[in-house]
DNA sequence: CTAGGTTCGGAAAACGTTTTCCGGACGAAC
DNA sequence: GTTCGTCCGGAAAACGTTTTCCGAACCTAG
């Protein structure tokens, strides 16, 4: 396959000189347009990188310039369709740009979420955006990142650590659902079912206590964030003997598996049991019956994401809290008033 | 945040070598291990390394070595969940190597592909996974990459390329669907519906083109691999009058939409129409009705990615196809034989 | 005691860029 | 005709590593 002209390896810049019979310097310079040159020794030069199939060494550019034009984002699960909704959110708003935004997963494992803190600091990425794994243990991995790199915490935040985040507010969101849920006579201010994903998150911990603190004696379940857990837990609720009720979940992966567990049990959804999820993800609307939920305005983040780490001085101390507002809507799970 | 100890800005080998008293040669054969020294000495630099809390520059590293430590992964599409899985489970294959695994998504735009391919080319990466976007016009792309690094194609093929090739055998998956239909009586060898996600990808033409060579009457829709056309999709089929039949569809991500589009419009799943995908995606079991699909052994394929390219010596011509057999999971959404 | 080998640390080259600095050529102004 | 800008191209330094090469020191064997 390599069909490169010349012997030895890559093609470098020093062979597009050669080649056009210039320096190194004036290559550079024809590419970059970074000082201004007659037009025809650039055309001459852009002819030879042509003829060459020449292709800067982006490794050797950053070295020099101290800068990769990359910024790095760090995924606690990949599969969960919420952050891989927003991935695609973050990269789409930075398409253009220049800059290109390199994720890796962290599988849900501290250790991995360090691990590629290291690694995007090694490689000299320009900001780094995460969504923590936990809200106590990732304190380390987040705060090596912002030591060295302007650093956004997403959707979740770490204790402890103030530094800069972009999330949407989970208490009003909570709210949204609890105004709701009071729209249902028979339900008002009745405890509800709990199902959260890990208090372990700040977002996680946030909805569970905001609805705890409007309905005290709720029944809490705590798992993790994953269909199968929102499926174990209803087997849980089952074994204790509950037959209805409204349950609320922190996040729509789970929520999907509750009904899905549901209805598979004989329960009928919203009858027995109205399911309200959290995020929208896009399966939501697929679910049967479709999910009621709350939404977050993933490209508005996205759009806030992009300018702080566009317009962010390095090493600029001014710590943005963009908490976003996030609305509700109502599905078949828990249709609106007419109960 | 900067607690960078010296004035200026990181921390390099230089600052260590200074701080230990020794040179820089040997600050980096400390860490490297790479030719044996006096203990005393190795352990004098590393403990001037945690005091000064230095971290290698990988750019730095990069450029003299001639090697990254990395490999590119392209995708289509992250919220397609088959590809978000993929990606995981690649992630997850690659974690305890050294090398770490970068992804890209192309967000289904050929342009946005050939800028990753050529982003992932100048940041010199040692390998190239990539999923093509489209069998035709990812030509270009993947001819790039391969000319300049180990590429390996994914789950699709691009057309006239002769290259290293991971994916399901898809005729014999179609197969195990097609002797699965033949199971009922009353729908053996009649034809079927088939909503296919793109024919211009080589597995979703593959598979439309083996059902249709066992089918051979059978209507073809044909949209791309997202929920939303296979509701689409739906709609067109009933406007056609139609009320009964086998809905044989390229994806999972389509049949959870046809799914969906047929229970909410009143239409029964299985009793009225059939429904069948492909990819086994985590979200097909929780489905209502739980969906029959045929299933990609992911691990298998993540571990065949990452021995060719562990393996692979760099422009090793051999060519490596290796197509892995997929099972038939039979669900709800079409039963077993009882009718 | 010397010759030869082995060990181990340092100086410096190399990787592929960008960018600073320098100097030559040319034009204009006095 | 000299001087001063201005323009434009090249030489070379710099970025942070790794690795080759060299040389000093020490040890062993003859």
């Amino acid at each position: 396959m390599e069909s490169n002209a010349l012997g030895q390896g890559h093609i470098t810049i020093r062979h597009v000189a050669i080649h056009a019979g210039v320096s190194i310097a004036t290559v550079s310079r024809a590419l970059s347009g970074n000082r201004p040159m007659s037009p025809q020794l650039q055309e001459r030069v852009l002819t030879s990188v042509d003829a060459l199939g020449y292709h800067p060494n982006l490794v050797g550019r950053a070295l020099r310039q101290k800068k990769t034009s990359t910024i790095g984002l760090i995924i606690p699960d990949l599969e969960n369709p919420f952050f891989s909704a927003l991935t695609q959110r973050i990269s789409r708003r930075f398409s253009d740009s220049g800059t290109d935004v390199l994720v890796i997963s962290a599988d849900n494992k501290l250790e991995l979420e360090l691990r590629a803190v290291r690694s995007f600091l090694g490689r000299q990425v320009d900001g780094l955006v995460m969504i923590p794994c936990d809200e106590n243990e990732s304190g380390e991995a987040v705060q090596l990142a912002s030591t060295h790199v302007s650093t956004l915490q997403l959707d979740r935040f770490v204790d402890g650590v103030d530094l800069s985040f972009v999330g949407c507010d989970n208490t009003s969101g909570i709210n949204l659902v609890i105004a709701h849920i009071d729209e249902f006579v028979d339900e008002a201010s009745q405890p509800v079912i709990i199902i959260g994903g890990g208090s372990s998150t700040s977002s996680g911990r946030e909805r569970v206590q905001e609805l705890t603190r409007h309905r005290p004696r709720s029944l809490v379940f705590d798992g993790d964030f994953s269909f199968d857990w929102g499926r174990r837990s209803i087997a849980e609720i089952l074994s204790q003997g509950i037959r209805r009720g409204t349950i609320v979940t922190t996040a729509d992966v789970i929520a999907l598996g509750v009904t899905s567990a549901l209805t598979t049990t004989g329960n009928s959804v919203p009858k027995d049991f109205r399911v309200i999820g959290f995020d929208d993800v896009g399966v939501a609307y697929l679910a049967h019956p479709t999910l009621t939920t709350v939404s977050q305005p993933l490209a508005d983040m996205a759009d806030s994401i992009f300018s702080f780490m566009i317009t962010n001085p390095q090493s600029s101390q001014l710590q943005a809290r963009r908490i976003f507002s996030p609305e509700l809507v109502v599905r078949e799970s828990s249709p609106a008033s007419h109960n």
